[in-house]
DNA sequence: TTGTAAGCGTTATCAA
DNA sequence: TTGATAACGCTTACAA
């Protein structure tokens, strides 16, 4: 049976043998020259390489990986919070292009930080046998990584260093980032400034906090408790926090926001006093769209491919070699001025 | 060799073999356990199901696959034009939901609408014997798709209907959006209402031409040519064709935006002639944080989540049964109000 | 240079 | 109810 417009033949996929048969030559020369394997005679080669087009053939890299001593699927398996999300989507494409580079394929779930849901994706993955893991890793401990690292799967943690187990990990500088913005923030001469994060079992929350502790300490010696406010997982939260710290006796001339949706509820929160112009905003990470907004939102960006580029860059490492010791790499962030960083102290907020 | 840790046995993913052993049974006892099949004692499965908890082990589901009858891989594949954009991470998302909830994993990659590229993923795809694929189509073409249906792989297209291949179809009601933002521009009493498009090789640009072809007819009677600015495959193109577009004679009062990229293009152009609040604005496709610029962004919302599940239910509902005949799901859209597109038509634009 | 036999981890077949 | 053996599509080991 034969398809009248492309001369494919219907029905299942072809095998080797098939080709073999097709190019009258044993399976085994067909495997060879699928493995660019030497010892072929080149016109034989041809034959094979005739009839696998003809067949339109294509080796099954199931039945190969299971049988080649590597084992190798050639594919990777990564988990993120929320692909949905800008910053995870986007880490997604580089992960996918940089594996792509070794010609290997992604397999994608998303956790939504829910520790089973988590296992379960990587449960998944190593029954497919993936060749290694890239790991956002989610507040419930990563324990369960254990047994991928005994059965020789490598993983990798991308944006937050796993917990419960040593692993290669890649990292932007989030307490560099947030020590930044205060610094630019009090070069213009804020000396109030306030921090919105998110909760603090999230490690880049305590990073980020960390950061701006340091830079407030440094620019006016101590860090007070009232400018701090954490815990805020949603924009909602994030608003009402920015409202309450805003209507305040002595409010803070500045803003510095712990993530995306922070920047979000706390933009809200200004538009709905109309303080848009006159208190200072630095998000962490970019928004879409931030310089459409009056004024632009200034924001300290991650350099969200170096992060995935690394995390393929690392699990191939490993894969490669397994043992030596895991690294720490640390993406720098920039900070990005567009209007909302540079607006000056107001003196008398109340006046 | 033990974990002190876990009493996880390093080394090799353990077989059903190995199961076998240490439950004292054959290893056919094991196949049966998991798969569920009758016609074992129940205090023998119980000693298998006590190996496999302690082996840790987990069955190799690319040979499970080969040696099914089925040839199941519990694998699909999707394809997006870039996974980064937020429409096609959106539906990414609820794709790998879907597919999930049937215990199907998802592999994705980007075409960048490269036809090359786009043919490239599928045969990786194929290659791992995915039980079938959804496809964001590119301008290229789709007749490299035959080979998987002669295969048995089951496609679905999603966003536009494929090319040279008559398959299932899951899209937006692309010209009843455009047309719908026509009547809510008309309402409020714009009669030169102007459409920024896409390429018009790309099925949506044309539909959303169409609808907007059709609602300015009925409003007006004859669409005037120099209202119609198509090619428009970048935000800058976007925002230069806006920019000529509003500083002639006679500019038109409203904009209706083909797409995103375009959106965001026509905002830039019209923050710089500061007439943001001035000249409607109706997107296609929702926007990130259109909510905060000022106006709001009035769009006409597609709805990703159900794109992606009618995608999915129709792939398994082939995979199902073959022969049915080929369905076309048409999605509804939803115009947003948030204020630009309820600006009144200015009677001076030039005094 | 080419081919035969064995084996990977699993499911299918058929016998015990 | 259980097990021995073959088979899936491929690579490896070894022989011709």
């Amino acid at each position: 049976m034969t398809d009248p417009e492309l001369g494919i033949a219907a029905g299942p996929h072809p095998t080797i043998k098939d080709v073999a048969e097709l190019a009258g030559v044993a399976f085994k020369t067909v495997s060879r020259v699928l493995n660019d394997e030497p010892n072929v005679r080149p016109e034989t080669r041809a034959r094979v390489e005739d009839a696998i087009t003809t067949l339109n053939f294509q080796r099954n890299v199931a039945a190969s990986s299971i049988r080649r001593l590597d084992r190798r699927t050639t594919s990777i398996g990564l988990v993120v919070e929320d692909v949905a999300n800008p910053f995870a989507s986007r880490l997604a494409r580089t992960v996918q292009d940089a594996a792509g580079q070794r010609r290997h394929l992604v397999l994608v779930g998303s956790s939504d930080n829910v520790g089973e849901r988590e296992q379960e994706l990587v449960s998944q993955f190593l029954a497919r046998r993936v060749d290694g893991l890239i790991v956002m890793p989610g507040t419930g401990g990563q324990a369960y990584l254990t047994r991928a690292r005994r059965r020789g799967i490598p993983v990798v943690f991308v944006d937050r260093p796993g917990r419960d187990i040593d692993a290669d990990a890649v990292l932007s500088d989030n307490d560099g980032g947030t020590r930044a913005a205060v610094e630019h923030l009090g070069r213009i001469g804020h000396r109030r400034i306030a921090f919105l994060g998110d909760q603090l079992d999230l490690y880049t929350a305590v990073s980020r906090l960390d950061g701006y502790r340091t830079g407030v300490r440094e620019l006016v010696g101590t860090v007070p408790d009232e400018d701090v406010r954490t815990g805020l997982h949603t924009s909602e939260r994030a608003r009402a926090a920015a409202a309450e710290l805003l209507t305040r006796d002595a409010a803070p001339t500045a803003l510095i926001c712990g993530n995306n949706l922070i920047s979000i509820g706390a933009l809200h929160a200004l538009q709905d006093l109309r303080a848009r112009d006159r208190v200072a905003v630095v998000g962490f990470d970019d928004i879409e769209l931030a310089d459409l907004l009056t004024p632009g939102v200034t924001v300290v960006a991650q350099d969200v491919a170096q992060l995935g580029r690394h995390a393929v860059d690392l699990l191939f490492a490993r894969i490669g070699d397994p043992d030596t010791e895991y690294q720490r790499v640390v993406v720098p962030v920039a900070l990005v001025p567009r209007g909302s960083g540079e607006i000056p102290p107001m003196r008398e907020r109340e006046g």
